[in-house]
Formats: C-alpha cells, sequence, structure tokens
DNA sequence: GCACAGTCTT
DNA sequence: GACCAGAGACTGTGCT
C-alpha cells in the first residue's frame, strides 16, 4: 500500500479557524452551527482519524496572508473578515495543529500553495499518495463545506486545477494558461485571487479571446472604451499579481524528506488547554475520549510559540487530569466534584444537602416549612417530554441554594393525586413567587392534575431570553455559563435521545432525587445569577410586566388546544394526492424521464440539462441547480411542465406538512391539537409555535386555504372566533417615528396604502389605481425592512430606476420615517442595542462593523426590531389582559390560538356578545401608541378558523 | 444525524 | 459580480 502524505494549506485552515474561533456563534434554525464552531479541528481530526495518513505537513503562510489582504483595500471591503480577524484566529490554529503534532512547514516569498504544489509532486515521484487539502475555488466554498480535498498524482499524475466554474483535470499547459489568465482578469473568482474587480468571467473571456493575453490586455488598456476600460486600468496591477498568484509554483525551494513529514503522537496534554479554552465540549470527547472534560479542567492563557515547547503547560495540564481522575473514581457522585473556569464560583465545592420526602409526614413538614417562603424554585419530573401526555414522577422544591427536597410520584395515579393534595395549600398560596426554568412545562403537567399555581411565576428562561435573546438557553448551557458548573445530563438518566430512551419512570428513587433535586437547586441559583442582570440591561419592565404573567395564559391555551376536523383533512388528502399524482405523470410525460420530482437535484438537472430550459441558469451555493418557486414562475412559459411542477410542488407541501401530519398530533386524551408556544426563541420578541406550528397554517392560495376549514369550533354551542390587528407594523412605525403624513393618515382612517401611492405619485387619494396602491404597499413593507431599489424592483416587476424614484419620492412625502431610520441606527451605533416600547432590547454588535455586508445586515435588524418587537409586545399584552378579563368575567370561552398579530378563540355563542368587545377593546388598549396613532382590530367569528378569519 | 433546498406563515 | 426585507417551522432528499 502507497504510503500517504496530507499537504494543508494554513491559509484554508487560518479561514476556517477564523470562522470556527472569531464568529463562531453562526446561528441556525437549530442552534449553534456545530460544524462551523468546530470545522477547523473537525477536518484535521477526520484527515487524521479516517484517512489515517502515514505524513503530513501544513504549509504556513501566514504574512502573505494578511499581507494579501492589507493589500487589496477593495476586496477587503468585500470580505467578512479583517486581517486583525485573522491574526486572531492564528494563534489557536497554531495551538491546535501542536496539539496533533503536525509538522510545519514555510518557506519565505512563496506561497503555500507553491510549497505544497512542489512538495506533492516530489512526493509523487517518491512514490507516495499524495492529498492537498486546499480551500476549494470559491470562498463561500470555503465556509460552508469545509476544506476541499484534492489529489495529484491520484490518476495517472493528473493533476487538478482549480478554475473559474470549471475544473481541468488535465496537466495541460495551454488550459492551465487560459485558466490563469480569467482568474488574474476575474474580479473575485477565487478565495485568495482578487482578480480586477467589476470584471466576471464572461467579460474576462472575451476580453482574452480578443487580446490573446493578460499582457496585451493591458498594453492596450487606453483602447478599450467606457466603464470597462477604466476598470482594466485601474486594475493593471491586481491583474498582474492575481496571475501569478493563480499559478501554482512547482519549483519552489524546497526538498522533500520524507523523515520531516511523518506523524507523531498527539500532544494530548497541548490538545486538552485548547480544547477547554475553546469550549470545544464534544470534539473534545471525540477526540480525546470520554473523560475529557471542559468544566473539569481550568484554562490555562498561555500563549505558545508555532515552534516552541509546551513541556511547561503540558505538566501543568497532567497534573490536573489526573487528579481528575482520581475524584472520578473515588466519588461516583457526579455532583460533588467537576470544578468549572472559576473554582470559587463552582457550586460542587460546597456540600449540598438533597433530602427525599418520601412520607405522609415528611411532605406534611415540607410543605409547612414551604409555606414560610416567598419564594421557592420547582420543577418536576415526568415520562416525557410531551407535556399534554405525561405523568408526574416526581417534584422538587428549593429555597436555600445547595439544599433541595425531592418527592418521588407513584406511577399509581390515585396515590399520586393523593399526594399533591397535600401540596394544594401550597400552589393556592398568592404570596409566593414560583422560580423554574421553563415553567410553562411544570404547570401544564400539574394542570392535567387540575392544578393551578396561584402565586407569581418568575421564569429563569425568560429572564435569560430578555438579558440576552440571542442564542440557546438550555439549563445545562446556563449552568455552565453562569455557575461554572456542569449538572447531571438527563441522558445520564434515561440515556440518549432517540427511540431507545428509557423512561423516567424506570429509574432507581435515589437518582431521580438526586437529579431533580440538582435541577430545582441549580434553577434557582441561576435566578440570583441573573437577576441583576436584569436590572443592569434595564429589561425588567418587559421581564415583570410581559414574559411572566404570559407564562399562566400559554399554558391555558396549550392545555386547550383546538379542534381538527379529522375526516374532513382525510378526504382532502386523498383529492390532493389524486391530483399531485396527475401533475407528477404530466412532468414525466413532458421531459420524457421518471425521475424524483421531489429532488430538486433531479429536477434541477432536468431541466437545465436534459431540456435546457434555460442556458443560464442559476445555481445555489452548493453548485445545485437552482429551481425554487421564482425560478420556476420565470421558466413557466418554456414548457408547459413548468406550471404542472408548480402544482405538484404546492400539492405535495400541502399534503405532507398540513393535511398527512395534522390528525397524527391530535391528543389521544383530549382528540384536539395542541401547540407549544416557544416563548423564548425568536429574537424579536415573537413567540414561535411548534408540534405543530399553527402559525404557518396556509392562507394564501385556495388550495391552501382549505385546510383552515379543517380547524373546529368545540361542539355546535361554540363558534371560532378570529380577532386581528390591522396594519399594526405600520401604525407601529407611524407611532414611534411620529411621521405627520402617516400618522395623519392612520388619524383619519383611510387605506393606509391608498394613503402612501396618492403621496408618492403626488396625486388624489380617489386617483390612485389598483396597480399603484400595490406597489405602494410593497414599499410600505419594504422600506421599513431597509429594503433597496433593486429589492423593491425585484419584487414589483419594475425597473431598478423606477423603484428608485418610487423610494426618493416616499423618503420625501414620509421624511419622519427617514428620519426614524437615521436615529435607529445612529442610536444603536452609539448604544449597541435597540429597544421596543416596552424596554425589551436586541443588542447588535456588528453595528459598527467596517464590514458592508455585516454591518447592513445590523441596520436592517436595528430598522426592523423594534417594530415587529412593539407588535409582539402588543399582542402578548393584549393576550394577558383578555385572559385576566375572561377570568374575572367568568368566561366559559378560552383563547386558543396566536398568530403574531391574531388571536383565536373557542367561544360559547351565548358569551358572544360579551365576549366581543372584551377582546377587541383589550387589544387596542394593550399599549397605547405615541401620537395619538390609533390601533384598530377586527374580529370575526365562523364554523371554522377560514370563515372566522 | 445533519445540511440543504424549498415552502408555508406574518 | 454578488448580494439584496424582518421573523420562524417543517418536509423530503442526499450524504456521512
Amino acid at each position: 500500500m502507497a504510503k500517504k502524505l496530507f499537504l494543508l494549506d494554513a491559509y484554508a485552515l487560518i479561514f476556517r479557524a477564523y470562522y470556527a474561533l472569531i464568529r463562531n456563534p453562526r446561528i441556525t434554525s437549530k442552534g449553534i452551527n456545530t460544524n462551523a464552531q468546530f470545522g477547523f479541528t473537525n477536518t484535521l481530526f477526520d484527515l487524521m482519524n479516517k484517512e489515517k495518513p502515514s505524513h503530513m505537513a501544513v504549509c504556513f503562510d501566514v504574512e502573505g496572508v494578511t499581507e494579501r489582504h492589507t493589500d487589496f483595500a477593495d476586496y477587503k471591503a468585500n470580505r467578512q473578515e479583517t486581517p486583525e480577524d485573522l491574526s486572531a484566529a492564528i494563534p489557536f490554529i497554531k495551538r491546535i495543529i501542536e496539539g496533533f503534532n503536525i509538522p510545519v512547514i514555510g518557506v519565505t516569498g512563496y506561497e503555500a500553495d507553491d510549497v505544497i504544489g512542489t512538495l506533492a509532486w516530489q512526493a509523487h515521484d517518491a512514490g507516495y499518495d499524495v492529498y492537498m487539502v486546499t480551500p476549494d475555488k470559491d470562498y463561500g466554498q470555503l465556509v460552508r463545506d469545509g476544506i476541499f480535498i484534492y489529489k495529484p498524482g491520484y490518476q495517472g499524475g493528473d493533476v487538478e486545477i482549480m478554475g473559474p466554474k470549471e475544473v481541468c483535470t488535465k496537466w495541460d499547459i495551454e488550459r492551465v494558461d487560459q485558466v490563469v489568465d480569467i482568474l488574474g482578469l476575474m474580479g473575485d473568482a477565487v478565495d485568495n485571487i482578487p482578480g480586477i474587480p467589476g470584471i466576471g468571467e464572461k467579460t474576462a473571456a472575451k476580453l482574452l479571446k480578443e487580446y490573446g493575453s493578460i499582457e496585451n490586455i493591458l498594453a492596450n488598456a487606453d483602447n478599450i472604451k467606457g466603464s470597462l476600460g477604466e476598470k482594466v486600468r485601474n486594475g493593471k496591477e491586481s491583474a498582474i499579481m492575481s496571475k501569478k498568484l493563480a499559478r501554482i509554483i512547482t519549483n519552489v525551494p524546497v526538498e522533500f524528506h520524507e523523515e520531516q513529514f511523518c506523524l507523531k503522537e498527539w500532544n494530548k496534554p497541548a490538545l486538552i488547554e485548547v480544547f477547554t479554552e475553546l469550549e470545544f465540549k464534544t470534539l473534545g470527547k471525540r477526540v480525546l475520549g470520554e473523560e475529557f472534560n471542559v468544566f473539569q479542567t481550568a484554562p490555562v492563557g498561555v500563549q505558545t510559540d508555532l515552534f516552541g515547547n509546551v513541556v511547561e503547560q503540558s505538566e501543568k495540564s497532567k497534573a490536573k487530569s489526573e487528579k481528575k481522575e482520581v475524584a472520578a473514581n473515588t466519588d461516583g457522585n457526579a455532583d460533588v466534584e467537576a470544578t468549572g473556569f472559576g473554582a470559587d464560583k463552582n457550586i460542587n465545592n460546597t456540600a449540598h444537602n438533597y433530602i427525599l420526602a418520601d412520607t405522609q409526614e415528611k411532605i406534611a413538614a415540607l410543605v409547612k416549612d414551604l409555606l414560610q417562603q416567598t419564594e421557592i424554585c420547582f420543577d418536576t419530573e415526568t415520562t416525557g417530554i410531551d407535556a399534554n401526555d405525561a405523568e408526574l414522577v416526581g417534584m422538587s422544591f428549593s429555597y436555600i441554594p445547595h439544599e433541595a427536597y425531592y418527592i418521588p410520584c407513584p406511577a399509581d395515579q390515585t396515590a399520586t393525586k393523593k399526594i399533591l393534595e397535600q401540596f394544594t395549600p401550597l400552589f393556592n398560596s398568592e404570596k409566593i413567587t414560583w422560580i423554574g426554568q421553563n415553567l410553562k412545562y411544570d404547570m401544564l403537567v400539574l394542570k392535567w392534575y387540575g392544578i393551578e399555581l396561584k402565586g407569581n411565576i418568575y421564569d429563569t428562561m425568560l429572564a435569560h431570553y430578555v438579558i440576552e435573546p440571542e442564542g440557546r438557553r438550555s439549563m445545562d448551557l446556563l449552568s455552565a455559563q453562569y455557575l461554572g458548573y456542569e449538572p447531571v445530563h438527563i441522558e445520564e438518566l434515561i440515556g440518549k435521545k432517540g427511540k431507545n430512551q428509557g423512561n423516567m419512570r424506570d429509574v432507581e428513587v435515589e437518582k431521580i432525587k438526586d437529579y431533580a433535586a440538582e435541577d430545582a437547586d441549580i434553577t434557582l441559583q441561576l435566578k440570583h445569577a441573573l437577576h441583576p442582570g436584569l436590572k443592569e440591561k434595564e429589561v425588567e419592565k418587559v421581564f415583570y410586566e410581559v414574559e411572566n404573567p404570559l407564562v399562566k395564559v400559554l399554558t391555558d391555551m396549550e392545555f386547550e388546544g383546538i379542534k381538527i376536523d379529522e375526516g374532513f383533512l382525510k378526504d382532502y388528502s386523498k383529492e390532493l394526492e389524486r391530483e399531485a399524482r396527475l401533475a407528477e405523470e404530466n412532468v414525466y410525460a413532458g421531459a420524457g424521464v421518471k425521475f424524483n420530482l421531489s429532488s430538486p437535484k433531479q429536477l434541477g438537472e432536468v431541466l437545465f440539462e436534459k431540456l435546457k430550459l434555460d442556458p443560464k441558469a442559476k445555481k445555489t451555493k452548493t453548485g445545485q441547480y437552482a429551481t425554487g418557486e421564482d425560478v420556476l414562475l420565470k421558466l413557466s412559459h418554456t414548457n408547459p411542465i413548468v406550471a404542472d411542477i408548480l402544482v405538484y410542488r404546492e400539492l405535495t407541501k400541502l399534503k405532507s406538512t398540513y393535511v398527512d401530519s395534522l390528525p397524527l398530533l391530535i391528543n389521544k386524551k383530549t382528540g384536539r391539537v395542541h401547540t407549544s408556544y416557544a416563548q423564548a426563541v425568536a429574537v424579536t420578541g415573537r413567540l414561535s409555535s411548534n408540534n405543530p406550528n399553527l402559525q404557518n397554517i396556509p392562507i394564501r392560495t385556495d388550495r391552501g386555504k382549505e385546510i383552515r376549514k379543517a380547524f373546529i369550533p368545540r361542539d355546535d354551542k361554540h363558534v371560532l372566533v378570529s380577532s386581528d390587528y390591522s396594519q399594526i407594523e405600520l401604525r407601529i412605525v407611524a407611532g414611534i417615528s411620529g411621521d405627520p403624513n402617516m400618522c395623519e393618515a392612520f388619524k383619519s382612517g383611510i387605506d393606509i396604502h391608498t394613503a402612501t401611492a396618492a403621496k408618492v405619485y403626488n396625486i388624489e387619494a380617489k386617483d390612485v389605481t389598483k396597480e399603484m396602491r400595490y406597489k405602494a404597499k410593497s414599499v410600505n413593507f419594504g422600506i421599513i425592512y431597509g429594503q433597496g431599489a433593486f429589492g423593491l424592483a425585484d419584487n414589483l416587476g419594475i425597473s431598478r430606476s423606477e423603484a428608485k424614484e418610487i423610494i426618493d419620492n416616499y423618503k420625501k412625502e414620509f421624511i419622519g420615517i427617514t428620519k426614524y431610520m437615521d436615529d435607529t441606527i445612529n442610536f444603536a451605533r452609539e448604544h449597541g442595542y435597540v429597544q421596543t416600547l416596552m424596554g425589551r432590547k436586541r443588542w447588535l454588535r456588528d453595528i459598527n462593523s467596517s464590514n458592508f455586508t455585516v454591518r447592513g445586515f445590523a441596520e436592517r435588524n436595528a430598522i426592523n426590531s423594534p417594530i415587529q418587537g412593539t407588535a409582539a409586545d402588543m399582542i402578548k399584552l393584549a393576550m394577558i389582559k383578555i385572559h385576566a378579563a375572561m377570568k374575572k368575567e367568568k368566561l366559559q370561552s378560552k383563547m386558543l390560538l396566536q398568530v403574531h398579530d391574531e388571536l383565536v378563540f373557542d367561544a360559547l355563542k351565548e358569551e358572544m356578545d360579551t365576549l366581543k368587545p372584551l377582546i377587541l377593546e383589550n387589544m387596542k388598549a394593550a399599549l397605547p401608541l405615541p401620537h395619538g396613532v390609533p390601533v384598530e382590530a377586527e374580529v370575526g367569528f365562523g364554523d371554522n378558523w377560514l370563515e372566522a378569519h
């Protein structure tokens, strides 16, 4: 078997690490993108772990990297990272490379690529399989897909040269020259080659065809007319430099000696150091084994030189890890060991007292004791994650740090109810503030036993939400962050997530006691740790007046659920199935092939390679053809199957996401669907809904609308009532900007989009055409989200100049809004945050970024967040008020759903006369807007959601 | 199990 | 030449 040599370009690693280490929180819908977070180290580890190279080297070219970025100001401006950013990443990279004990090579005056190129061929001739690890052809690809591996000498000595949009696989000098020339000319073509900004691949090819070479083009630059000529003249230096950069040199003065590149054993202590410092928990365990624990080894901030030795640190770390192992071996109780980042903060150094209360006497004494308290931390253990379908396994209470009580609840539900009865005076006490992490869950569980907490709520999850709206806030994470302590994981009790996960019911009481009591204990300590933050960040108002009181409202709504007409959906499913089949057959017949129509990848190949519907077909960032709705709509005139594809897409989407899934989520006990509201997810302050998501039930198309007919009232004594705010976000814009024209429009009650059109086109409201109103509407929404002329033009299908004119007019007419946008951005720049009327804040750390794209994103958020967030505050306040009023009036009607600006109720028909004004008045008065801008709401009712809306 | 493309809402 | 409105949840495909 041939020996394997891996050559890595540090340049690629630095970019990768920059993203991994400096900008690491790349948030996706599922939380932090761990791929980005650990990508660099993962790549290194995977290479060694899976490929098992015998030899390896990293080619370091740090100076080159930062130089290149400072040389080209333009180029730099379009990048997300700065030389400083990269420099910041380099020490970490060095330490990780050092930890893995990978040889490093660098030759002054040459690019890492060239060193790699030279070594690769030498090693290849010496009989090695050489793998070059280097960035892919474009920067975006690098960030997303990791490091591209290509292999010279893999197929009879072929080498791959990355060119723009194609790969040259033969060592074909002529072809290489062409590629190199194109790269030299083409702006931003390849990761580290700037080219001439403003020149694309096609222009580059055209120029080369005309003049033959870059040198000829530059010599004749003065003869090239127009802006193209100017670009070429301005880019002379860049083009020559880029051409040089693009060619991989294979005669660098460096020699391949195999003993120099032999992989040695890892320097584990050094790895532990750096992983600990970077909190690479999961990866640390993968690399170093299960015993690695970030929270058990204190970080040591000793800088190391790339080639320096790490003996001193190693000794230290070694001592630490040994100590840790001893501790782990002598004490099986996870509670009492582990040391965090700040040993002083760590609760495990303090003895704790977790007490089991499993007899009537003990419980009675506990309840008596708890009744003396004003703040009690409370947590439940249950048989499952779905509160609407879970049994109580136990409860824990804590009111003094390091002390907690656990009460087991038996599987016999009558016995459990009996235990709960003992707690009734406690749960009914109005002077107790209940502290908990996501109390909505616990309250929902209790509600199934007929119990409601009468006191106030203090939810630590919500406290963290208002203090730090972005990021995740699981208890494990908060505990690690605020208390420097890693609690027992639930997996240690019931196993890893998945279908084999066990049940809390089957875990021995002693174990649950430790786990559950610790949860209550930690949550209480979290409350103390988080509490000062509320004042510091000035978010107490939104916390105490909005988020905490809302918990009870949401609990009741989730408990109620909504009735679904299962039979209707079943019939509709069949109908959709039939029509989708038909459309699918049409597509196959029209295309002449059968394929998986649900696969965008296969569809793209059929449309653009077989049928060649669009020679200029756009591709997605991963290189497959884009086949989104917008793309297909533009193609619909070219081939009749496109319309069928769109129909197929619509039907299958409706069928799989709604019609077929909703019935599966009907609760067996209630026969209703109970959505779950996430109160601490959306950064702007909105709620989100899942399991199922009832906030995205279709309404736009006729076929989609049908689904709303499946949402029905409880019985024939009830109707569904839907009430929604009218133009709430625009009213808020008017209110907080105080723009006189817009405020006036709302006060006089005329249609806001018509009023806007009249102003923008400078005509009377009565002369506004449908089209003008439509455009004005689009501008109204676009403007407040910071959409530019291009976006508006694209949206409306009009020319850019027309779009620009409309926007300019708009800004002139609604000068207050322009001022609001400028003021908001300036406020954010100065203070680092923006806020809603209720003081809900959003921090924008990128608002002063030197990078255009990053800053732009922050600026749009600065404008949008106060608007969307104020709307969220308003409806939340309305919900709290309506909930209280309904309780006061002892109404039997129930609030069921919230869809951002809409509330849905199950209304008892005879209560309608009371209910309707109650809803409307509370919605309108929930949060008065500045400048006297009126808030309007409408209410409708019917035998299903479609009729009510 | 994860990333991605696509599609639904406000 | 690329990007280009905010905020989410969920599905199927394709890869590891």
